[in-house]
DNA sequence: CATACGTTTAGACAAGTATCTAAGGGAGCT
DNA sequence: AGCTCCCTTAGATACTTGTCTAAACGTATG
């Protein structure tokens, strides 16, 4: 994993409000953005450019129908921060575990 | 881990230099400040104000010997990091795993 | 003691960004 | 077609924060 997308990921876990929508989205497959919405105390439009962010950070898929939008965790791309973490701090001086090249 | 703590960690490592310091530190316990300032294109004020908050995140550990300063990774609050993303994010709907109940 | 060296702190500045309000789009309903 | 509803975009604002320079601090050493 490249610095930007690594960072990129990074940057979208770091504010609480964004990742309080996250944690809901992770919650329930197909999150209704009316939910979230409902739940969070910003407006539709904050609401809106943190979900830009995830997914642009791709942690979260999005799908439209009719008038509303439904959003997904995107697990796979939290495994892979994850695994980049322990890859880069973890390895230490000792050789580095070669089995996650570059998920 | 409560909220505050979570997000004092993940903007720690949300800042590209300062990850780079991190994971410099990483690779070499007792890694002295020297070293960074060297390998680091930034002023040694503004990689003190790194170490100041990669400490105040409890993401590395500080020694001063005489004059300089030496540091060292905290693999543990690494590890706790990680486990709290995977509980917050990934236990999903399914009964979470109660094993990690408060790292 | 004075000087030098490594580091920290203070203060200032600029860039980034979280947030809001207001306006714009698209999809369904009447 | 017109209206309403859900969501996105644009523009503005305020706050956060990464960075620098300059000054202070602590510790050795001449």
């Amino acid at each position: 994993m490249d610095d930007t997308r690594f960072n990129l990921i990074a940057k979208a876990l770091a504010d609480p409000q964004r990742f309080a929508i996250l944690q809901r989205i992770a919650q329930q497959d197909d999150c209704p953005c009316m939910a979230l919405v409902d739940e969070c105390s910003i407006t539709q439009a904050t609401i809106s450019h943190h979900l830009k962010e995830l997914a642009g950070a791709e942690l979260i898929s999005a799908r439209r129908e009719g008038k509303c939008g439904y959003f997904t965790l995107k697990p796979e791309t939290l495994a892979a921060y994850q695994a980049e973490l322990s890859r880069r701090l973890l390895s230490g001086s000792e050789a580095v575990a070669p089995k996650g090249r570059s998920v």
